[in-house]
DNA sequence: CATCCGCATACTTTCGAATCTTCCTTACAG
DNA sequence: CTGTAAGGAAGATTCGAAAGTATGCGGATG
């Protein structure tokens, strides 16, 4: 939403650090976070620590109350939930108009990515659960290529947002368990097909059902075996 | 989004004052907002003033940059072109799902809410231009009642806040004219037969319509006299 | 034995001067 | 006259200790 000057300044510079830290798990949901601890272990002082966290707040990553301090925002199911619905709704009318209002660079650079994601092999290496580090990038960035189209900033901005909401479950998910009949490859080809074709109302309804799919996996997963808050509470 | 902790805090009560400033015309679109000004202004240190700036940055109702300090967002057409765009996408989807989704209860507030609207006159004592202090209050109940169906936290709250982006536009906008063959009330009477009856579809249509309406007006308005930028700009 | 009160501790919030960056003015050379 | 560089002023950012607030513990009381 808002352009923030990261990186040219000390807060800033605290706020993309932590942010990442939160998003790869190395801060766990639900976890407090101390001013005492944050100084220590980004090197800086209490006011660019309490800078970095307003600014997360806004964006959800964060949660405060007065003179409680603040926590890395509890996962749950019922907020996934909540979550997955919200972009369901969004992603989907933001794709729509991107499909009306693309123009043929949008095009190209949509091919383009999943030209690339189609050929980043699914798993990293060793790990036959969870999705690889590239494949995860270039899944992120064909996802974006399909809503760039879209000319309102506003849209474009909230969709956006609730994806990067949507990373911190899936970097908690237990197990991003495939469901042997689904065919991930396949749906990705159908929305670059509708896209392309200019179907904006298919476009959408695959996109929908693509948002849906996942949450549902990651719901099971995480019903299945401990739930991320659990894990979060027994590693405190 | 954050419900932040307001009042309690010293930066929490600068934040909300600085909010009622803008939104209130005292502070104009544009306009730089100096740390040694805002300080005398509401009696505080630097640092309260600066946690409040970053808040209301991510809000958009204030934006910055990387040591060139903060300002007043900037009015302009296009973005009010964005903004009143992004609106009639989720304000409608959300009223689709306020409709589907409200109970018994939310349809009590509604028609209590549309009831205070309607014996509300719409022009304040004396000026025939601007809408009243009262009946912009009734409005604004009426549209969030509205809204308050829907479950998705996510989703009002996005609403909620694009409608108060809107709200710094109405603020400036120079004339509300009321077109002659206008009858708003009747469109609010629509919104309140459509959603009572449970008609969502035709409910997010006349939503749509709805603030499309009064945002043609606003351009019109501001295109015919003086732009808001203008006035900010002179007045500067 | 359970409950309540007060104290000690840890943490959050606040403050404003010191530091650093940027922008504007002015002087100088080409 | 134009373009460039140095100096100065204005303002943004940073720091960390002081002040304020909650939490948890221990002892006293019913």
């Amino acid at each position: 939403m808002a352009k923030s000057d990261n990186g040219t300044t000390r807060a800033g510079d605290v706020y993309q650090r932590l942010r990442a830290d939160i998003l790869g798990g190395r801060l766990l949901p639900g976890q407090r976070l101390k001013f005492p601890e944050l100084c220590a272990r980004y090197g800086t002082s209490v006011g660019a620590a309490r800078e970095a966290l307003t600014r997360l707040v806004t964006e959800g990553f964060v949660t405060t109350q007065s003179h409680h301090g603040y926590a890395v925002v509890p996962l749950s199911h019922e907020d996934l939930a909540d979550l997955t619905f919200a972009r369901t709704e969004i992603e989907s009318s933001v794709l729509r108009l991107s499909v009306l209002d693309g123009d043929m660079n949008w095009e190209a650079q949509l091919v383009a990515a999943h030209h690339v994601l189609e050929r980043t092999p699914f798993h990293g290496p060793g790990d036959t659960d969870h999705p690889g580090d590239a494949w995860a990038a270039a899944h992120k960035a064909f996802h974006l290529a399909l809503l760039d189209g879209c000319r309102n900033r506003r849209l474009t901005a909230t969709a956006r947002a609730l994806r990067e909401e949507a990373a911190l479950y899936l970097q908690w998910s237990v197990s991003f368990g495939r469901e042997p009949d689904r065919d991930i490859a396949g749906e990705h080809r159908a929305l670059l097909d509708a896209a392309v074709r200019r179907d904006a109302d298919l476009a959408a309804r695959l996109l929908r059902e693509h948002i849906a799919h996942t949450a549902r996996l990651l719901i099971r997963g995480a019903t299945a075996e401990h739930s991320p808050a659990d894990r979060a509470a027994a590693a405190t």
